[in-house]
DNA sequence: GTTGCAGTGCGATCAGTGTTCACACATTCA
DNA sequence: TGAATGTGTGAACACTGATCGCACTGCAAC
């Protein structure tokens, strides 16, 4: 049962964070201040660190429910597809990333120095779910037969084991995921600005090429 | 012909450059405070500003050196290689990254809020030289005709009409170095934590699966 | 029902940041 | 020699994240 105070801090810490992912959204992670956010909920400087211990911590949260949301686009899409469910989660995944850039940055752009999230961290676990979301067009595919053989390792084994999925899907899915965020980092950090003002047929045609190279694209009907 | 006056002013220059370099070599681009640079050179903050109008100039200087070392590094190791010289290409770029977190981090992390490097500015064109460093062994293979056909788009081949390259080549130089990057971003990132102590060896295969599977790759002899 | 305690917020303050400005010194050139 | 230009300094400003002691409030136990 929720005490009236617990209620309080409740609504007083998701105001925080509402008000920090506004400043996020307009100038990115080095724009963001505790004090202007502080004062945008009518609050004292002083008061933000009764409920985040540091700005560190503020951002944190912010990184936590980023992945979140990304995964949950991602799914979303994929579970929506028409046709190739992989290439839909791709989209999705580089159409998150370019209408949220700051927030897209904040997971994948520069780390903080010597910070380390834990292991079993929040920010792991929801960060691991975003990977989790392009695997089922893949066991798909496995299960079909016709996914592309792709040279294990080790490494990658094991984590095949902890995900319950067969190696050779494993490896497909960590192909395709890193070769998806390549482009997309790219694309959304200003570095491929040289294409000219429409890459999204580039895009396009690069997922789903990729999606028939490892054969995870379903057979057309 | 160098005036005296010059001479200092070059010297000067460059003990900043450099002392900003060790600066962010230990604590990354956040850490990099004129004020520590300036005490590092036994200079006065304020007297920096007559060598560089802000911390940002300073910044994208070491942008540009980063860019034309990480460039160079992929073309020494690509032309010192014996065997597949893309692979060997794809390798010194992620060695580079590894070897040098923070600098990648200034080159391809989070990009400066509001900022868009000029066009024809130096950073430009000194981040296109890295690109261009992975062409070589893909037009050779190109010759060789073993080069795996990639449907090109019109952002692409005028692309390749400025570096003048076959359209096909550059889709495929384009799918490379974007397959690439998003390897190494993510690892260097810290976001393939999960995959052990030793990714190198999963790294490897994946540069060589890629070069086969692009039809790069030499003829084994 | 009062008393005491934990939770909450505030103002003042500190160390540190990038940046500016007026001033002093050194170098260069006429 | 004198004027102009370049170079460096110390003080200051407006910020930042963070800490601390003091007040006030909600709550729970006596």
């Amino acid at each position: 049962m929720a005490t009236r105070r617990e209620r309080l801090r409740e609504q007083t810490s998701a105001e925080i964070k509402a008000a920090a992912l506004a400043q996020l959204r307009e100038g990115g992670a080095g724009a963001l201040s505790l004090r202007a956010v502080a004062v945008s909920i009518g609050m004292s400087p002083a008061g933000l660190y009764r409920y985040y211990p540091n700005r560190d911590a503020l951002l944190t949260d912010l990184i936590t429910d980023g992945f979140a949301a990304l995964a949950q686009e991602v799914a979303r899409a994929r579970d929506a597809a028409k046709g190739d469910a992989f290439v839909a989660a791709a989209l999705a995944y580089r159409g998150w990333a370019l209408d949220h850039p700051h927030e897209f940055a904040l997971l994948y752009g520069t780390p903080v120095p010597d910070y380390e999230a834990p292991e079993s961290g929040p920010t792991s676990t929801a960060s691991r779910q975003v990977g989790a979301a392009f695997v089922p067009p893949i066991t798909e595919a496995w299960h079909r037969g016709t996914l592309k053989h792709r040279e294990s390792t080790p490494a990658l084994t094991t984590f095949a084991a902890a995900m319950g999925l067969p190696p050779e899907a494993a490896a497909v899915a960590f192909s395709a995921w890193t070769t998806i965020h390549g482009l997309v980092v790219l694309e959304t950090f200003g570095h491929l600005a040289w294409l000219g003002e429409n890459p999204t047929p580039l895009a396009t045609s690069r997922f789903r090429a990729l999606s028939e190279d490892l054969g995870i694209a379903p057979p057309e009907n």
